[in-house]
DNA sequence: ATCTCATATTAGATATAATCTAAATGTTTC
DNA sequence: GAAACATTTAGATTATATCTAATATGAGAT
């Protein structure tokens, strides 16, 4: 990934391009594994410049209102963080909770009428099943489902 | 909403019917505001039987296990929860985090092809805009946004 | 009706995720 | 280089959710 584009897409969107910020959103565009923030931090952490956690946090939160980076909440887990790159749906594991790109295809909108005066802004499919990994060992049964390695 | 009814689709799907259970799936088909759990807690200890905490957890959780029930997860809020009646869409409020409830229409699924060996298993469109309450307001644009009341 | 036992509930502790605080550091502007 | 502003930091704090181990209870069997 070129760091001068890098540092361009930060700086066009009003945010200053520190190494901290800038190594985040290198990770992401280099990491399209939908990582979480705990993931993002340790990464980061082992090279330099190293990051706290709130700036990690800050950094993400930024990214986000700056729309360079989409974060996608997962029911029961943490929070995954996707650089925006081209188009794309998500596929969350129901199981492992992973989170994987699905070839961008156009969703009809709802009607107007149906969303009243409500604005409308953005609309995304989710599509939840077993990813690979999970799969093949099909679905836990236990009561308590222990959370798994992703 | 009748209780014997209530009383069989727990049942049906192999849960007790406890009178705490009961009384979680009961202001979840009382109240499709979608509240969160802590707002289950509340109202429900408002009445008898009252509840702790875990209770209502666990039998959030055992209802979305049952499929009775579906959380949804919201970006840097908690999570909500909704009775599943007839089938719908979700509107998720970028601003307040409210979730409402878009008329349903079937959406194409992926490809078989772009999904791999992944098992599909559902497919739900997430509608993201701002709801009647927040729009007339417009975007905050404070950098470190509060959370607002819903 | 009562016995039995897997299931459910409880109080409180604990874990996890994310945010806040205040001070220090770095950057830009004049 | 001083003022104004943005960013980072360490650590505390909050918020959300889960775990633990003891106790209670529902529902089928007797």
């Amino acid at each position: 990934m070129d760091p001068e584009s890098i540092r361009q897409s930060l700086e066009g969107s009003g945010l200053r391009c520190t190494p901290q910020r800038y190594g985040v959103m290198a990770f992401l565009m280099e990491h399209a594994g939908h990582p979480t923030a705990a993931e993002i931090f340790e990464a980061v952490n082992r090279l330099d410049p190293r990051s706290t956690r709130a700036t990690i946090y800050n950094n993400l939160r930024d990214l986000v209102q700056a729309g360079l980076v989409r974060e996608v909440a997962v029911e029961g887990r943490s929070a995954r963080f996707d650089a925006k790159g081209m188009r794309h749906h998500h596929f969350v594991c129901d199981r492992c909770g992973s989170i994987e790109d699905v070839e961008w295809y156009e969703v009809p909108r709802p009607a107007a009428g149906s969303l009243g005066k409500r604005v409308l802004r953005e609309c995304e499919l989710i599509v939840r099943g077993l990813c690979t990994r999970c799969a093949p060992r099909g679905t836990l049964s236990a009561k308590r489902r222990r959370r798994v390695d992703t």
